[in-house]
DNA sequence: AATGAATGAGCATTCATTCAT
DNA sequence: TATGAATGAATGCTCATTCAT
């Protein structure tokens, strides 16, 4: 049996599930309510009656659907493994990530209106590379100076990855910051 | 003196110049053409006799305000030298090129994900890292299996800094870059 | 021990007080029916059970909120007493009418719903005063002459002193009035 | 010829106009923007061109379509005249004045309480009474101490009759006054 | 009796665009 | 070249009302 308030709670998941569609497909000053509500074949009235306005709509929609949860569990599946190993399916693990949020993702580059939500995410990604890195630098592994940078470019480089399009190749990348980081390459330094 | 056809071209840029400036300030859908009309102390209607359309003026703000000549030029002007010298430079001046197109940066990562002009912008910019670094392997100085996480890493890093306000540290990323390509890092391999 | 019917009744008279309350505050365009029915901790489609409309409520308001009986009142009371002593009462105690209602005077007012319960109104205050006015003429108290201009002064004067939120100066409205009916002013004709 | 601004003003005044019109008819909330422009054969968002806001062009039409110049002129018309001879005659233009803007007269009668334009135009209508008997007061003609209860019953009494449609008898209305104020009736005092 | 989800029509307002002047 | 009046369509939002529960 479903009662009245699980009725009205998948209602507003549905509405913020249109919505999310919806702005990725246009950007959230493209969306009109219009949009959102025949996306979620609804009238635009009701989708009043769960937000009270378009901002809120946003702001629920990136609230909700953020991947954030996601982004953290990450550093626990692969903790105190050698980042030599793990670190190209850190990195793949993350880039999967994004991908499964990718309208969440472009909604984050699209506008201003997310940038206090766009600016979280970052903040939280790198701290979570960042994090596993430092452990690793504890353990021996990997020299602890440029630590900073190393979880900046891999985030950057997967980010940028997705707004463009093309994304990035993954062991090159762990390859790149591993060495980087104090990693014996195969090949000789120069 | 000054030509019909001169001071055409002057209203026009005028006209360009207040576009970017507005689109800047309120995003490409908040700025309305009286916006940028008045930001061009112009009446609306004249826009139309410079442009055919809202969209072609966005049009024209994207390809004549690009920065794509200063980026090629970063190229010549540190051909030849030292990647352990240079690097840090090349980047400072990447990311300085980028602060002074803020405006525009701030447009070309609203754009929408497949958008042209972006995808320009990022192919041209990687382009100009990766044949400098290219020239640096072929000089000997660099590994040369690595150039495209680099190059890519690089640009990631510089951009999303600039996306999200917090500036990445020039120097860390360089070393982070050289040793990742080869380049013997001060403190030995682990 | 309280009966559905005096329940419902309760309830009736608790959704008319919260529309009056709210009309008086936004007007009667201005309340929305959801406005009224927080203002009644109720939900809306209750009203519905009461009322068949948002017209249907507001006659009911007016109705059943009006001040009649109480206008008639003041005739009984001061009935036989001589003009000159309770003409300053009578038009006080009008007054003081009006002002517990303010709220329904201010609804008189405010708009064209209300124009037929208005001219009730006046109607019958008008009635009341020259009632009062044409005992004390048969009294030999007042000349008959001007006794319709002077009930109509009367109101009209405390009315729109109502309206603008000035009110009234009573006994020199009175002394006005009894003047120009006849009797002897302190001060000698000119 | 007609100039370009010529043309605007008089569109302007074509819109107040019908806005003035609109509002009597249905109410200021009643009217909406579209019933307005569909009164002046015009689109609604041409209305926007010369007001800011529909509560812009409310004021508009309570400003440019006031009555106050004329009921100020009225004074200096019967200045200096015995009250006897001109009261009803200044009652009289009061009443048609009022009269001529009927539409004005009920919108303002609609407006808040403390309603600015409201309470200005019966200050002014008070005042322009007042004076008027003042100066038949220094002259002799009338006792000065009732002047401010009889220019309120004068005004209240005319304003009232055209809220309600049932216009004040003028000679009667002028002669209660008259002797309130010290006149000798013709019918001796009781 | 009471709820509140849902609708459809309407509202004030904005805006890109056109065009006579 | 330049103006700004004018439009028509769209936008975010409100609201009286209905109805299944």
């Amino acid at each position: 049996m479903v009662t009245r308030q699980e009725q009205a709670e998948r209602r507003r998941e549905q509405l913020v599930e249109a919505a999310l569609v919806t702005f990725a497909r246009k950007g959230i000053d493209g969306a009109s309510v219009k949009d959102i509500a025949e996306a979620a074949n609804v009238t635009p009235g009701l989708l009043y009656h769960y937000f009270d306005s378009k901002e809120d709509l946003v702001a629920a929609v990136l609230e909700e659907r953020g991947f954030l949860p996601q982004l953290r569990a990450l550093l626990s599946e692969h903790a105190g493994q050698s980042a030599a190993a793990v670190l190209p399916e850190l990195i793949r693990a993350f880039d999967d990530t994004l991908a499964a949020h990718a309208d969440l993702v472009s909604l984050f580059f699209s506008t201003s209106h997310a940038d206090a939500a766009f600016r979280d995410v970052v903040t939280t990604a790198q701290n979570v590379l960042q994090s596993y890195l430092e452990s690793r630098a504890q353990a021996g592994e990997l020299r602890p100076e440029l630590i900073g940078a190393a979880a900046g470019a891999m985030f950057a480089s997967v980010a940028i990855g997705h707004k463009t399009g093309r994304r990035v190749d993954v062991d090159e990348l762990a390859q790149l910051v591993l060495y980087g980081m104090g990693l014996q390459p195969p090949f000789g330094g120069s």
